[in-house]
RNA sequence: GCCCCAUUCGUCUAGUGGCCCAGGACGUAGCCCUCUCACGGCUAAAACAGGAGUUCGAGUCUCCUAUGGGGCACCA
């Protein structure tokens, strides 16, 4: 049975970064019928935010990530939150203690910063310098006396070489000089990273580890530790960082885009951004861009995985979202729109969106499309597309209402005829569509319908830009639809001749 | 400073010695469609980091250089 695990410290909101290494770690498992498990690392306590937690969960759950395993759902292998589990943390490392794996080093953060100082200034490798390794049973006693808690530190092996395999990167052999007796526990009881990991991921029977490649330097330390103990070490792969889309540097928090939450709260659809993120450094193949999840597991392989950091191509996701979008009934898309339309009016009906949905589908990058585009300064510069919607803000330019190929006479008659078509009778979109298009083609002299149907429709939405005319007037209702016509051949006849 | 990982169009990628004068996607440009904006269709420009080697043959293997990334915490 494959096991793997998704293991955050969570500090604030998720990184994208983390949300592609835990799609791909639960692609592994759904992959193979295995188990995905949540573990929480909260062993920094003055770092962990509890609230962080929630939105982390809220995340994994919005990308369709479920855990088999971990808060909430719970488990055989629990408590599933490291700062619930010290206990088995201090007896794992007392082990290494008696067994000799591990020794008590006294020396205090001053000296620490000391030793690194002088280090960096002799252009000496930065580490611990052992200078704790072999302390007596007096020299500890005498430490001890002196109130001094210690951590206990590995001990590493000081000659020799480490060789472990990365499922994406292959055989990889490290010169054990570059491992440091690294802390196991700190002076506060709780352990470090590097403990509860490994005694986590054993008790766990995790069978695949996945992480970030900032592990990768850690990774002998690990595979030692494992050693010390004497237990199996699971497969291991380290996947690559997300880079900032300019500059230098991976992306951090305060980048454009970094955070999952932000995707969420612009209305990007979970589907899409799954697939998105699968993307970056997998490929399903044949030249497919869009697949679902399911699609995907079976080709999916970590050993195919892209060991090189890659930089996020935002727009990419634009078009993926919209492409989602388009396949959205108007439930849906209705559902997604409705908090952002609500930010532009208000009080908006929501079947004026249905009216509107099937029109707004195609023109949607993400349901936050129908907010307003503005500038750092605040003006907008591109108006909310349901802007026409709003009486107050309908003011048409008399001179745009008419047409270079439908000079004002012809287009204030094709005007009386729409509004006597439309105060007549019921209509739906489509004889909307029959009646007006059959006006229009009467009000050029080539019998082209386009220049009357654009005229009309910046004169009833008052904007250059606007969803469609026939739908547009659906959405306004037949009263206000008449009220602005009426309004607009008033216009053209009072216009000073030009 | 030391160690490790990586390097194909602007970006994400396909490619595991001949099928590649390098394929797809986004983006960009042009054309078509068209009531605006979109959508859709078609077309175009656009890359094997550089240098040595191995080989009949290298994007694909080796080495060097350069560049990018990661690490060297009582943070994870």
């Amino acid at each position: 049975m494959i096991r793997t695990r998704f293991a955050p410290s969570p500090t604030g909101f998720m990184h994208i970064g983390s949300a592609r290494t835990a799609l791909f770690t639960w692609m592994w498992a759904r992959k193979h019928g295995g188990r995905f498990i949540l573990r929480i690392e909260d062993t920094d306590q003055a770092r962990y935010n509890p609230e962080s937690l929630q939105e982390f969960m809220t995340t994994l759950r919005w990308l369709g990530i479920e855990w088999d395993e971990g808060p909430e759902v719970g488990g055989d292998y629990g408590p599933y939150i490291q700062s619930e589990r010290t206990e088995l943390y201090r007896k794992w490392g007392n082990w290494l203690l008696e067994n000799g794996h591990a020794y008590k080093d006294f020396t205090t953060k001053e000296e620490l910063e000391a030793m690194r100082a002088k280090q960096q200034a002799e252009g000496l490798p930065f580490g611990y310098d052992g200078r704790h390794r072999e302390l007596s049973a007096a020299q500890i006693a005498d430490f001890e006396a002196q109130g001094l808690k210690p951590t206990i530190r590995f001990k590493a092996p000081l000659d020799g070489t480490t060789t472990f395999y990365d499922e994406m990167r292959g055989e990889l052999t490290i010169d054990n000089k570059q491992i440091q007796d690294n802390v196991l526990m700190k002076s506060d009881g709780f352990p470090t990273y590097h403990l509860a990991n490994v005694v986590d991921d054993h008790f766990m029977q995790i069978t695949h580890i996945t992480r970030g490649v900032e592990w990768l330097g850690t990774a002998p330390l690990h595979v030692n530790l494992y050693k010390a103990f004497g237990w199996e070490m699971p497969k291991i792969a380290h996947l690559p960082v997300i880079l900032k889309l300019e500059g230098s540097g991976k992306m951090s928090k305060r980048d454009k885009g970094a955070l999952v939450r932000e995707y969420i709260d612009n209305g990007y659809l979970s589907t899409a951004v799954v697939n998105y993120l699968s993307n970056i450094g997998w490929s399903f193949g044949d030249d497919v861009e869009k697949f679902t999840t399911a699609a995907a597991l079976p080709r999916f392989e970590l050993k195919d995985l892209n060991p090189a950091p890659a930089k996020l191509p935002l727009e990419k996701l634009d078009w993926l979202n919209g492409q989602y979008i388009q396949e959205l009934d108007d439930e849906a898309l209705v559902a997604g729109m409705l908090p952002f339309a609500q930010q532009v009016v208000p009080e908006i009906d929501p079947a004026v969106l249905h009216l509107l949905a099937p029109a707004m589908s195609k023109r949607m990058k993400a349901f936050s499309d129908v907010l307003p585009v503005k500038d750092d300064d605040g003006n907008i510069t591109k108006p909310s597309p349901l802007a026409f919607l709003i009486d107050e803000r309908w003011s048409p330019d008399p001179a745009r209402l008419s047409h270079k190929k439908m000079g004002a006479v012809a287009a204030a008659a094709a005007f009386k005829q729409a509004r006597q078509f439309m105060a007549a009778q019921n209509y739906d979109v489509d004889s909307l569509a029959a009646a007006l298009s059959a006006i229009g083609e009467g009000s050029t002299d080539n019998g082209k319908a386009g220049p009357f149907l654009g005229t009309m429709r910046y004169g009833i939405t008052g904007q250059p830009v606007s969803p469609p005319l026939f739908e547009s007037i659906m959405a306004l209702g037949n009263v206000t639809a008449l009220d602005r016509l009426e309004k607009m051949i008033t216009l053209l006849q009072n216009r000073p001749e030009q």
